[in-house]
DNA sequence: GCGGTGTGTTGATCCAGATCAATTGCTGAT
DNA sequence: ATCAGCAATTGATCTGGATCAACACACCGC
């Protein structure tokens, strides 16, 4: 038996914490909880949208393909995130590929489900649009950050995110696992793995880092933060 | 005396289109027409919003500066389209700045008379999304090919783009004027001006586009298009 | 044990595009 | 006409990352 909503940890999380009472038990019963597998696809590029979907557990990640088969990761979806609701809402097909970097558990919501709260509650529209446009504001980020820095501070840039809760003020210690294989880092950030190898040995000499396997270990993420902002002095 | 939104040879386009009735009329008395030199900034990255802005006519610059100073031209908007309604919307700040790239008139559309409408009318809400929604995969595209693609590439690309209402099946020639100077086609394309000269200057020697100051002449769309796709052969 | 297959590292070389430095227009003001 | 100031071109050089090619190190099934 699954927990209802209600219960879900991520019950509060962005665009759903807008549904109330009914609309909450209406969702519980329109979702379907399913699994994959690491490496599994959820939906491909060109698909059409068949419904949205909610991570409990687990990581997905949305990637792209260009003309010529070279494929690169967009971002990431963590527990708590909903994705694929963009072509649902538009009604155009998949424009990126979403699919499970490690085992995960996803709710599905199917489209009729979401058509009828979206229907009846302006303001889940509204949430949506609000993700839309963070996701946006990150993308034009990646943009920039792609044509004006170097991979390195792309890579430091990508460091402090992911060690984005701990308190960076301090000249702290700071401990954190990659979420991903160091190929997907690579593509993440733009460059080849070969390159990703390179980048990560410098900043082991540079004593910035210290990285065994998945494990990232930071004596002094204030140092690090400094040298993420691309080497300007001043 | 303005013309009135009902006349506006935009009415049609896009998100406007779902008001209907008295709310156009509302619209009409809200909207503020504005004036801009070229060069003229309409808003800065960090302000908040005070409204939307729907171009009349001339061409608005989307930028984002880097940390460092680095600039660069995100995308344009033409004639008909609306920008500005992200922040607004969401409450945030700008994440990027626009300015007028030549002479433009634009309507403004106040902040109040946007609650007004989006509050009475749902799905102005949902156009707004799926214009959001197509910038989103516009940038996804665009991160995809700064990634992977040649400048020459993107160049070629942007060409294509740029005369897109042409049919491109046929060897015809076609025949256009590049919107803003060379300097902002090379941000547009994530260049600097010197590259973008040469990349000039190479299509020239091969005889796929003939450039004279901002008009474009391209004698095979076909071969150009082609080209476009990166030189892979199959 | 032993040979897979996949993921990461390292080395040698190459090249697209940046950078630095002049030079040539072009436009507009005096 | 003359000059200032900016946009664009051109050349020479440098370099960050890609590319090509081995190789190390798992982890897994046999």
């Amino acid at each position: 038996m699954e927990k209802p909503c209600a219960n879900c940890a991520h019950r509060q999380a962005a665009e759903w914490s807008v549904l109330k009472g009914v609309s909450v038990a209406d969702m519980d019963c329109a979702r379907r909880p399913r699994n994959f597998l690491a490496g599994e696809a959820i939906y491909h590029e060109g698909d059409a949208a068949t419904g949205v979907y909610c991570v409990s557990s687990g990581l997905i990640g949305i990637r792209k393909v260009d003309a010529d088969g070279e494929s690169v990761l967009l971002r990431l979806v963590r527990p708590g995130e909903t994705f694929g609701y963009r072509s649902l809402l538009t009604g155009m097909p998949h424009g990126v590929s979403a699919e499970a970097l490690k085992e995960t558990r996803i709710c599905f919501v199917p489209a009729s489900a979401m058509h009828r709260m979206t229907a009846e509650n302006p303001a889940l529209v509204m949430a949506f649009f609000h993700h839309l446009a963070k996701d946006m504001a990150e993308a034009e980020t990646k943009v920039l950050e792609t044509v004006t820095a170097s991979c390195r501070v792309r890579f430091l840039r990508l460091l402090v995110a992911l060690g984005g809760d701990a308190d960076r003020d301090a000249g702290c210690e700071v401990h954190l696992e990659l979420p991903v294989s160091r190929q997907d880092i690579a593509s993440l950030i733009g460059v080849r793995s070969e390159t990703m190898s390179r980048i990560i040995r410098a900043i082991e000499d540079e004593g910035l880092a210290h990285f065994k396997g998945r494990h990232v270990d930071i004596p002094d993420c204030r140092r690090l933060a400094d040298e993420s902002l691309g080497g300007l002095a001043a």
